[in-house]
RNA sequence: GCCCGGAUGGUGGAAUGGUAGACACGAGGGACUUAAAAUCCCUUGACCAUCAGGUCGUGCAGGUUCAAGUCCUGUUCCGGGCACCA
């Protein structure tokens, strides 16, 4: 009987959701394993054969999981908020609601199509009220929360107004943005409002004028990680910094957890090392210079405060508060002129440019050791964002005070020697110090110690941890996102709602463009316009929205308890499911979405609100699957299209390339041999009417017209996608799963290329014809297997086994290809051996599974089969085949009965007349076995 | 510039320090067929060969080891991330 792959596959996928088989519940005795996928953004687009590589994999692991007795939650949901959906919104005037909505019901057909076994009784969307209820619900508690460093915790704000209203707010270690002191009685004195405005230098959630991203044609402001190369990560937009009143999230709070997280979860090391780099930790001193004829003191940051001997000038960021105040009259227009510059300049021309400037201020500090006069420049090397926005300048030691300083003819004091490390770079913390006064002749650690120390002594500065991670900007001028549970009165205090006022729902706009730094909201006034909570007056509401990362920060929670009215899961389910012990997802979310979801899970985990510390104990990356771009070389001057391996004949620069569409295309994917045949010109000219006048030129004999191929996205604008619906179409959705699993490791990126599929093809045709017979069709037989039998299905039960454990997935599929091929061999249609099988090759073919199963004589699904285990026994052959080697050299095969001891094997070995030949009548020095198989003779 | 990865046949890729190239594609040859498709069988890293086998071979140069694709040092190229972070 014929294997018609679509016929099962839809029968059973049909089956599979009407009795819920996939559906699991947290009341369970069962061990539980929570596998799960980064959810993905529903665009416009569809799925196209990159998309699913890690939900198959995933998937797998799911299905094997569940086979080997564990209650697997495995659940799917959508990220449904952003820009995407509203940008469309603007350019077609369908609300955001709508197009989500269809793009949301054509993913799942598309994921439904590839069987997959998601609970979608689970279900989550971001854009539900009844699931961005629970992201308003956490906003608020951050915004009420503050971060105790002491207890290294988050804590109610209402702990930190009763710690002022006793002591002021020295009584606190509280993470913070600018300094501040007051005392208790201090604190009474202050308005209601002046509180308000305290206090929002401790929230979690806290609004304040930043320095933004602001970028023009999204008329959005942008998260660090959203801003790519001074451009935005969407559209490729300019971004230019601007000053503006925004919510911000201290995740800065996090910056040591989350660093120290990393070491206690199985992720990627380069992903870990991008997280490491982008929190950005280091070590050095926040020290004070006094400046002449002023009251203030200038404070910069080093983390060589060994070279000070050799600062011969100061640098503040030209945003620099002291600017303004210790600029001299004869300095002031130099300075200002230089002021307008920076300002003029966008965020990408500043980082393209990278030239020296700056400007001196006509101030100058005092070296707190040698008394010397060091003059005070600006320059916008210096981040105001950093540090304490200003430094020393050490030009013997660091590149770009040593460019600074030729520039502007500053002095150049050496002060380490590195005559001893002659590898060492410029900045390499090695040498020993000269010209430094008491720290001479101390190498360079020691100098720093001994720096430190004697900087404490002095007063004039302390040791200090410096982050890179920045606060993370948390407002969005959009529509499309969770609105802000927040009513500003009079005066501008910030009021949060009531939880019983939660969800705060978008409401409705027909006009979805942004405007004058305010999002579509800002029209709705019945809506902005609204009481206070707690009825005290009047208000209005926060018009911005929240960014794509909130509600993706803490979804799997969700998934544990989808439709829970009174938590954002409940305790029990939280309790049960614990954590994700396996997320796969790709690597472009490392300092985004992971970092987010890391520092929120903290947050919760501070109010006992989750178990564990780490949302995540496994982290897998999935590569993707690209397509590849084929064009035909046009040569412009004699409107000729010219077959690839006759591009030589012309100049470079009359050729152009000519997309062509992958569907015209034979041998697509193959970077070597893709190429239009007859059929394939004759399509391309229908599509392209405007070039059906040109002629196609290949090589003398050859009727190929050959493309030029190169990998690249798969996408729309290049005419590539492969959708998988098609290929499941053709193959069947077991095919397409192992097809694409057998391509590679899972974390591995390659072009797709359909080629290789036959193969996957040609092997399920095989398996399922172990169990039919030509005559009588479907035909096992209940007789004993025999031991080579047994020994073939053995092998692949402890193959596959261990490599679904490894997660290496393309190799699970070669071993069901040779046990196919060997019980094939053997004639082998025996009950016992065929019934383990199908079960180790059901999460990668769950419907033939599925369907052989039943066939077999099963009337449960193959879902809550067992998982074999194997009998290492049975892997031993009756022979075994000895190589013999001498020095590490093969020397001879020897063949001897699996039983016989290793002290015969030697005999055996040495006797044989090679190896005597190769000991050259020495005495063997040792001899060592290997897998106890392999001998090798040492002389 | 800095930090991570990676480099294995014509191709995708296998190899807990232990017979490199599993498995698949492609290619070549053969069987079946009037023919084609499908299917099946054989060959397929390079070189030498008296056809028994031998020599070389995992980007390049060294090293450790009885034994290195795998570990160490240096180097080249490719991919990814960060980039005035003091």
């Amino acid at each position: 009987m014929e294997y018609a792959p679509r016929e099962i596959e839809q029968k059973w996928q049909q089956w599979w959701r009407e009795q819920r088989v996939y559906e699991v519940t947290h009341q369970s005795d069962k061990p539980k394993y929570y596998v799960l996928d980064m959810f993905p953004y529903p665009s416009g687009a569809g799925l196209h054969v990159g998309h699913p590589l890690g939900y198959i994999a995933s998937d797998i692991l799911s299905r094997y999981k569940r086979l080997r007795g564990f209650n697997v939650l495995h659940p799917m949901g959508f990220d449904a908020f952003g820009l995407p959906a509203e940008q469309y919104a603007i350019e077609n005037g369908i609300h955001p609601a709508v197009s989500t909505a269809d793009n949301i019901k054509r993913y799942k057909q598309q994921l439904d199509n590839l069987g997959f076994c998601y609970d979608w009784s689970r279900e989550v969307q971001t854009c539900d009220p009844a699931y961005y209820r629970w992201t308003q619900w956490i906003f608020l508690r951050m915004f009420n929360s503050w971060y105790d460093r002491q207890a290294d915790r988050a804590r109610p704000i209402a702990e930190l107004i009763r710690a002022f209203e006793t002591g002021g707010s020295q009584t606190v270690d509280a993470v913070h943005s600018h300094d501040e002191h007051f005392t208790a009685a201090e604190w009474l004195d202050m308005s209601g409002e002046q509180r308000q405005e305290t206090l929002m230098n401790y929230r979690l959630m806290y609004r304040k004028v930043g320095y933004v991203n602001w970028c023009e044609a999204l008329g959005t402001v942008l998260a660090n990680d959203e801003v790519v190369n001074g451009v935005s990560e969407r559209g490729g937009h300019p971004v230019e910094i601007r000053p503006m009143l925004q919510w911000s999230m201290r995740i800065t709070a996090y910056a040591e957890r989350l660093l120290h997280g990393l070491d206690t979860v199985d992720f990627p090391e380069a992903l870990k090392q991008m997280q490491r780099n982008w929190i950005g930790r280091s070590e050095g001193a926040q020290l004070f210079f006094e400046l002449e004829r002023h009251a203030d003191r200038l404070e910069i940051y080093t983390t060589r405060p060994d070279t000070i001997f050799g600062a011969t000038f100061m640098v503040l960021a030209p945003e620099h508060d002291l600017v303004e105040r210790i600029v001299t009259p004869d300095q002031r227009a130099t300075v200002e002129a230089y002021l307008a510059i920076t300002k003029s300049r966008t965020e990408r021309e500043r980082q393209i440019e990278k030239a020296v400037s700056g400007a001196f201020t006509g101030a100058h500090a005092v070296h707190p050791f040698t008394g010397k006069r060091v003059p005070v420049y600006i320059a916008d090397y210096v981040l105001k964002g950093y540090g304490t926005g200003a430094i020393m300048g050490v030009p013997a030691d660091d590149e770009r005070d040593q460019r600074f300083a030729e520039k502007f003819n500053l002095p150049i004091v050496p002060i380490v020697d590195k005559s001893m490390y002659p590898d060492a770079g410029m900045e390499d913390k090695v040498g020993t110090m000269i010209h430094s006064d008491f720290l001479n002749d101390m190498e360079v650690p020691d100098a720093i110690r001994a720096m430190l120390e004697r900087i404490e002594q002095m007063g004039i500065g302390h040791r200090k941890v410096q982050y890179k991670l920045r606060d993370a900007n948390y407002s969005r001028q959009r529509y499309w996102g969770e609105p802000f549970p927040i009513v500003y009165d009079q005066q501008g205090v910030a009021h949060d709602l009531q939880e019983s006022e939660l969800p705060l729902e978008l409401p409705n706009v027909s006009d979805f463009k942004p405007g004058g730094g305010k999002g579509p909201l800002a029209k709705r006034t019945d809506w902005v316009q609204t009481p206070l909570p707690g009825g005290a007056g009047s208000g209005q509401r926060d018009t911005d929205t929240m960014p794509g990362f909130a509600g993706s920060s803490w979804y799997f929670l969700r998934y544990m308890d989808p439709r829970n009215p009174t938590a954002l899961a409940s305790s029990e389910a939280i309790q049960y499911w614990q954590d994700v012990d396996f997320y796969i997802g790709g690597a472009e979310h490392a300092v985004g979405h992971l970092l987010y979801s890391r520092m929120w899970h903290k947050f919760l985990k501070d109010y006992g609100i989750v178990p564990t510390e780490e949302p995540y104990r496994k982290l897998v990356n999935q590569g993707m699957i690209q397509g590849v771009v084929e064009s035909a070389l046009l040569h412009i001057p004699t409107r000729t299209f010219v077959s690839a391996e006759l591009a030589d004949e012309y100049p470079a620069d009359e050729l152009a390339e000519i997309l062509v569409h992958a569907e015209m295309v034979s041998d697509y994917g193959d970077l070597k041999n893709a190429h239009l045949t007859a059929e394939g010109i004759a399509q391309f000219k229908h599509w392209r009417p405007d070039y059906a006048g040109h002629t196609f030129r290949t090589a003398a004999g050859s009727d190929r017209f050959f493309l030029r191929s190169e990998v690249g996205k798969m996408s729309k604008s290049k005419y590539n996608v492969v959708n998988p619906d098609d290929v499941v179409a053709q193959y069947g959705a077991d095919c397409f799963r192992m097809y694409e699993m057998f391509l590679g490791p899972v974390e591995m990126s390659k072009p797709w290329d359909t080629k290789g599929i036959s193969g996957v093809s040609g092997f399920l045709r095989k398996f399922w014809g172990l169990f039919f017979d030509e005559k009588t069709g479907f035909s096992v037989s209940d007789a004993e297997p025999t031991r080579d039998e047994l020994r073939v299905l053995h092998t692949c039960i402890k193959k596959v086994t261990d490599d679904i454990e490894r997660f290496s997935m393309n190799t699970c599929v070669s071993h069901f290809m040779i046990a196919t091929n060997e019980l094939r061999k053997l004639q082998c249609n025996k009950r016992a051996v065929l019934q383990q099988l199908i079960v180790l090759i059901a999460p990668f073919a769950p419907h033939i599974a599925e369907e052989l199963w039943r066939r077999i004589g099963h009337n449960t699904t193959v879902c809550d089969a067992q998982w074999p285990s194997f009998n290492e026994a049975l892997l031993k052959e009756d022979q075994i085949n000895y190589p013999v080697s001498v020095n590490g050299k093969l020397r001879a095969n020897l063949e001897l009965p699996a039983e016989t001891e290793q002290e015969a094997a030697i005999a055996a070995a040495l006797a044989l007349a090679p190896v005597q030949k190769w000991l050259e009548g020495k005495a063997p020095k040792k001899v060592i076995f290997v897998k106890g198989r392999m001998i090798n003779v040492v002389v």
